[in-house]
RNA sequence: GGAGACGUAUCGAAGUGGUUGUAACGAGACUGAUUCGAAAUCAGUUGACGUGUGAAAGCGUCCGUGGGUUCGAAUCCCACCGUCUCCGCCA
């Protein structure tokens, strides 16, 4: 959500902006929402000004009262019902104004970081960096499920039968390593000096709006029948959820957090067959990342926060690399964003498993979260990543950790966490 | 789930229909005086949002949220949300 003040001023700017996401039916919206806003400002000082002569003259009356002036009182008591049906359409015309002008405020993106690559979908994201060597093995290497199955480690069926498509049972050590993976990077982001918090994993409906678009909201949220909650699709929503309606002191800025929590999607619409097993499910774990923080120091946490997620992998030896979002494919509360993606030597190809994002002051704005500083009152910029994803990144992890004998090696940090195990033997 | 109490600005807290409510009072914070410096003391300042302006003044809105009654609502009525205490149930 832009500033209505900065649309105001630069009309101009925010159209650029629009149309390179490719956007262009919403130029129209700026000038539209300059006119109601004028229109809204006008009506309101008019507005402002009967309720200014209603508390003058109401005032009047209770003086009279206490004089017992009664029928002076009458009087001015039938000259301010007169107005009542006045203010009353004033009032209606203001609240519709209102309406109009946030729905389109919602719409009207972000606006997009200088360094953002023009592009209209995923298929002109740019790579920025690689880190580690892809490496491709002499031997093949199977779809990710099956590797699991030959440790007995998954059961899709019962899944299906128990919740339907889009869940799993994993067991055994593939559910071991999926804990495992967690919990080391909750430790690998403490050591970093992020703060360890588990949130509630429902939120009120007025979060979820302050939280995403509309768009995203139908496409991914569970709700709860008959209550006004909904099943978060991160912890991002309850984490920045947490500062909502909120003015922060300045001095403890920046909050930095690192939360756990289990995820629902409704993930909509008809995906690809790459996306079978645990690629794409309704109900994942993930341990995230989110900071708050003054503007001037948003770009450097953001180059921060991917990089944890980078170095993270690169700990459990997976080759990774960085992808900036091109102006198309960067949904519309964000500013700038770059995806982690790793490497899997069975598909030759890289594949997300993070998406790290500034969305500099659009989202606080929408959520109030503002701080008190030494210059004034100014909205917090918010960012988000993810450390790890589990069951999506044991795609990569045994893909990557698989020998020709069909075990899989465990790095050595992940030692620790399995209790000592050094390898994943396939059961005879 | 049942019964009761409560929700007022950063915090505590008064205020049960009106010019004296511009939300008292107290604490905290800030500024100044005093002091070598500090504590204590004294004086002053100190909510948010919108509008307006060169800046201001002014005006409007906000007393958990949303409706209603009234010329006028923190105050009366209704619904919802939340907190606390007790009871019941249950990890």
């Amino acid at each position: 959500m832009l500033d209505m003040k900065f649309l105001r001023e630069h009309p101009e700017e925010v159209k650029e902006n629009i149309r390179k996401k490719f956007q262009d039916s919403k130029c129209p919206l700026v000038d539209e929402v300059i006119a109601l806003d004028k229109e809204n400002r006008a009506l309101k000082q008019h507005g402002d000004d009967l309720r200014a002569q209603r508390n003058s003259l109401s005032r009047q009356i209770g003086g009279m009262m206490k004089e017992g002036k009664r029928n002076e009182a009458e009087l001015l008591k039938q000259q301010v019902s007169a107005m009542a049906e006045k203010m009353k359409q004033v009032e209606a015309k203001e609240g519709e104004l209102a309406e109009k002008i946030e729905k389109i405020m919602m719409i009207i993106p972000n606006m997009i970081d200088p360094s953002v690559p023009i592009g209209r979908d995923d298929s002109e994201n740019v790579e920025v960096e690689r880190y580690g060597e892809p490496v491709v093995p002499n031997f093949e290497i199977p779809y990710h499920t099956e590797i699991m199955e030959r440790f007995d480690g998954i059961d899709l069926d019962s899944a299906r039968k128990v919740a339907g498509n889009g869940f799993y049972y994993l067991m055994g050590d593939i559910a071991r390593l999926h804990s495992a993976i967690i919990t080391y990077a909750r430790d690998f982001m403490i050591n970093r000096g992020f703060t360890y918090v588990i949130p509630p994993f429902m939120i009120r409906s007025n979060v979820v709006s302050g939280v995403m678009s509309f768009a995203e909201m139908d496409n991914m949220m569970y709700k709860i029948e008959g209550e006004d909650l909904f099943l978060i699709g991160t912890s991002e929503h309850s984490m920045i959820g947490k500062f909502i309606d909120t003015i922060l002191d300045e001095k403890k800025l920046p909050y930095t957090y690192t939360s756990y929590s289990p995820c629902f999607r409704k993930e909509k619409g008809a995906h690809g067959i790459e996306e079978r097993g645990v690629y794409r499910i309704h109900q994942f774990e993930k341990q995230e990342m989110i900071v708050i923080c003054k503007p001037e120091e948003s770009a450097k946490w953001f180059e921060k926060l991917y990089q944890n997620t980078v170095d993270f992998f690169r700990s459990l030896d997976i080759p990774v690399r960085t992808l900036e979002c091109c102006s198309g494919d960067l949904a519309d509360l964000k500013s700038k964003s770059v995806d982690v993606e790793a490497w899997s030597p069975r598909q030759k190809k890289y594949f997300e498993v993070g998406s790290c994002s500034n969305l500099t002051d659009a989202q606080s704005r929408r959520l109030k979260i503002r701080v008190n500083g030494e210059k004034g009152k100014y909205y917090a910029h918010t960012l988000n990543n993810t450390v790890v994803a589990p069951p999506r990144m044991l795609i990569a992890f045994l893909e990557n950790n698989l020998n020709e004998d069909g075990s899989v090696s465990i790095p050595e940090v992940l030692q620790g966490y399995m209790g000592g195990m050094k390898k994943l033997e396939v059961k005879k």
